[in-house]
DNA sequence: AGTCCGTTGAGCATGTTGCCCAGTTTTGGG
DNA sequence: CCCAAAACTGGGCAACATGCTCAACGGACT
């Protein structure tokens, strides 16, 4: 299920690099055919190797230059319902549950300071919430980056 | 500069539902002509409202199938050099300057457990690192998302 | 030997792209 | 209120990429 072969990590990692790059440039890049790369991503495609795109959107001009985590302590019992509340929030852009004394790793974004606080308010509210803990996200010291992973 | 017009967002929308989605498709399922279509998504792209295409690669198909959060308290005066360290940690994929208690907020894809802690002692041996903390992500309770704040 | 899989090169119809232009509508400032 | 700038529209066009098919070649494995 795993296997990726070394063309497959090198037709990611051209992607990654140049993700415009059509087809026939691909081919080219990697010395390969352009039947090849065609199969090869399309395998690559139907085996789920590409995440939604709105990962690739920034909300930052949308109007939401902040972003911030909230760690959130659940009753154990209604985990499943405060999930469900906070997913009703639209700042809300990702959640994971997460081992360690913290149950619930909230990642949002928010207009302004003020705008954090409201909606730090609005998940305190939620039932079953105990704690919530909350960290102003103040700069991206490493930008996201998955090229050293490809490149080994 | 933040200014985004309805139509912008109707755009963003409709790509983030159907990122293959055509110039044309675009244009007609907005009621919009082709070249409004192409004019607009040619300002975006050029003022940057994409990231990086990296993003919307999957680890885990590639060997790295657990997440985990490392938040890293460090003595201020070496933020900068304990950065550039993690940096050379090819599972790091993104990190955070955060408010609160916590400097850092380190992002890490890992093949099992073992291999956590083998990046956590990695970490934790870079000099500047006072103490660190470790989360693995259990799941994604709510995957990311941007919808519900484009559709606003 | 025989079979399967990945690769290659070729070809082809179709659709999309990127660009041009002129005319119209909408927008915002004076 | 009017004018000018900006945005939108429809049309057209050449170049290109795509998706698909096919036959052929090599390596790996039984």
């Amino acid at each position: 299920m795993s296997g990726y072969d070394t063309v497959d990590r090198a037709l990611l990692a051209a992607l990654a690099r140049d993700p415009r790059a059509t087809v026939v440039a691909l081919a080219e890049r990697l010395g390969l055919s352009r039947n090849t790369v065609q199969a090869r991503l399309a395998r690559l495609e139907t085996s789920g190797a590409f995440l939604s795109f709105e990962r690739s959107i920034d909300p930052a001009p949308l109007g939401y230059p902040l972003e911030a985590y909230v760690s959130v302590h659940v009753r154990q019992r209604v985990l499943a319902e405060v999930v469900d509340e906070i997913a009703r929030i639209p700042e809300v852009i990702q959640a994971h549950g997460i081992t360690g004394s913290i149950d619930l790793l909230v990642r949002l974004v928010c207009r302004d300071a003020h705008d954090l606080f409201r909606i730090d308010r609005e998940i305190l509210a939620i039932d079953g919430v105990e704690r919530t803990e909350t960290s102003l996200a103040m700069g991206e010291l490493i930008p996201y980056r998955l090229l050293p992973l490809l490149e080994r």
